[in-house]
DNA sequence: TTGTAAGCGTTATCAA
DNA sequence: TTGATAACGCTTACAA
């Protein structure tokens, strides 16, 4: 990698001022004077040098990308979607910051560091007041640097004012719903494997699930009919099982998300339950394996992908910010064959479910 | 972001280089000394600037990651693997080529301008001619300006020799273990929903079922039981419509991968036949809802997450490379619920399949 | 152990 | 329309 501007500008018996014009193609050249230009790049097969350039000119073409895993579909659409739009000139440099605050704080120190244009932080926040203001002190920090900050799925309060401009998932609203749903069904006593208790995320959809009990007047025994754990399949395992043996009349068990869910799903199976004759069962997200289970999960849509791809548009300037910078992102409840009415007082015993065999 | 080295060297009533040398730490400095920098970087909160750094040391700290897809499992977890190896100081750029050879290029380039430190190449790779010698050269081209290259599941073939690690996956005995699965079972005409045809990766596990169906004598029919399309569920629904209208004696269907079988699942339900019990299906790479699949995917797992880890070690250097520069790695063929014995001649016809209620 | 100074490869200002 | 030339902020011989 020895060949530099200068040795494309000797090539081509113009100056290396004359090179970087060509190049960056915002500068009126000579037509005659390009094309000597470009012959001698291909001749040279010169590449720019990226950190002399971003150096000299103050810009990066890096956009970072904070998600607890991209290994984790929810986050794994989003980050794609970004990408998508960050077309075939800048970069996504993804973070998996694993939930951890700490790394949160690095990342974004490490994206500081590297002039970042952008930097999209997706995902729920850590409900702490020392990590809050934290991280609310880098983003203040990189906006004042010129980079621009995006928060998709993470309340907007994660950011000082005027710093970020946010996409939010009503979570509590999707939360409300779902277990209106159970409740318009008929179900009365319902278990809640929420998420870990310091996320906003976990938080709110757990609120719109108490405020659903609480219209209709059954959040008397919400507590104890709520379990905590991480957003994964074996917390929805472990979790369901524990609400079983803590209330066996459950009728309806709501997972955190739809990876708890079908961690739900497996351990009602493995008690010889049914879905949804015996329990009903929902996520939320909606993700892609969601519609595929046997039976359909039901769960709240969260359109991932358009908002990943907004919050990729935003990143880029490509799209105004809406007013307020605030923007909160439309839910749809989707009903699958997981739920169902509860089971009649004197239906079939639920001994008998395992009784299928094809 | 105004503050700089010069800023801190000033505070600290040093030079520039001493800042450098505590900063970087791998130079002696006087432990007093060391302190006095540490506070004013402190109280300046001073941050590098990783273009400068880079440009002056010539070094990067961005390491390439080039997927199909991130969001798909399949890739989603080979790119967080590698990111987790990564640690606190190198960053990954996760590049979606689609699939594309020209996007693939693209980002090469685009990678060999930054000067990263690595770049993993996933997935499989165009069969063409043309392409193959346009990315052999880009790769050749990083190789010699010092960017480590890792092959993460292409054929060690895509790189000039010496010029990258690969990590192979046994896509061809994967292929013929699945199908003689099925063989030994009892199968005798089998469909087979394959990548898309111009694929490294769909030729070998082809070329692994076309070996087995040879063994037993059964390759015959095997062109006309075999239908092309993308590695998604769609293709694998409609896949499967299409072998079983041309075929509709078929007893084991087997899918390009476990995407592709989710669909081909799909397709048997909306037929009324049940799985294993009339049709047996196999996926490919084990990917987490597999196994959640009711009944469970029979599939030949591979370690996306281990095979990640090491292409990210090896992308740091911190692990020596395999002899020869080529490794492969080893699959296990799973065998869980959706493949059994074909049915027997004079068995319970097939209308009935969609009797069964619970 | 510390300082001086010469790059690193671009971009951008200012003349011409 | 083009060319000098001074930044850009850091690293690293080389000296002291």
């Amino acid at each position: 990698m020895a060949v530099t501007l200068a040795d494309v500008a000797a090539r081509a018996h113009v100056s290396a001022a004359t090179v970087s014009r060509v190049l960056s193609g915002n500068y009126p050249v000579a037509e005659e004077t390009r094309a000597r230009v470009m012959r001698a790049v291909d001749e040279l097969d010169y590449v720019v040098n990226g950190p002399a350039s971003a150096l000299a000119a103050a810009t990066s073409d890096l956009v970072g990308v904070l998600v607890n895993d991209v290994a984790d579909p929810f986050f794994g659409i989003m980050a794609s979607a970004v990408q998508a739009e960050l077309g075939g000139s800048k970069l996504a440099v993804v973070c998996n910051t694993g939930g951890s605050p700490e790394r949160e704080l690095t990342y974004l120190t490490l994206l500081l560091r590297q002039r970042a244009a952008a930097v999209v932080i997706t995902g729920s926040a850590v409900d702490a007041e020392e990590h809050t203001s934290a991280v609310a002190s880098r983003i203040r920090r990189l906006a004042a640097n010129g980079t621009r900050v995006v928060l998709c799925g993470r309340p907007s309060t994660a950011a000082p004012e005027g710093t970020a401009v946010a996409l939010e998932f009503d979570n509590r609203g999707g939360g409300r719903a779902l277990t209106e749903h159970l409740i318009s069904l008929g179900h009365r006593r319902i278990g809640y494997v929420a998420g870990p208790a310091d996320r906003t995320t976990t938080r709110h959809r757990l609120d719109g699930h108490l405020a659903a009990l609480s219209a209709a007047e059954l959040a008397g025994d919400a507590s104890r009919l709520t379990v905590h754990g991480p957003y994964d399949r074996s917390s929805g395992y472990a979790g369901a099982l524990a609400l079983l043996d803590r209330e066996p009349s459950l009728t309806a068990l709501v997972g955190a998300n739809d990876t708890v869910a079908l961690g739900i799903c497996a351990a009602l199976r493995s008690r010889g339950l049914r879905i949804p004759e015996d329990v009903s069962v929902t996520g939320f997200d909606d993700l892609p394996f969601s519609s595929d289970m046997q039976p359909g999960l039901t769960t709240v849509r969260l359109p991932l992908q358009a908002a990943g791809r907004r919050a990729g548009r935003l990143a880029l300037g490509h799209e105004a910010a809406p007013v307020g910078g605030v923007e909160r992102i439309a839910f749809t409840v989707v009903e699958r064959g997981s739920t169902a009415e509860p089971p009649s007082r004197g239906g079939v015993p639920r001994s008998s479910a395992a009784g299928c065999v094809g």
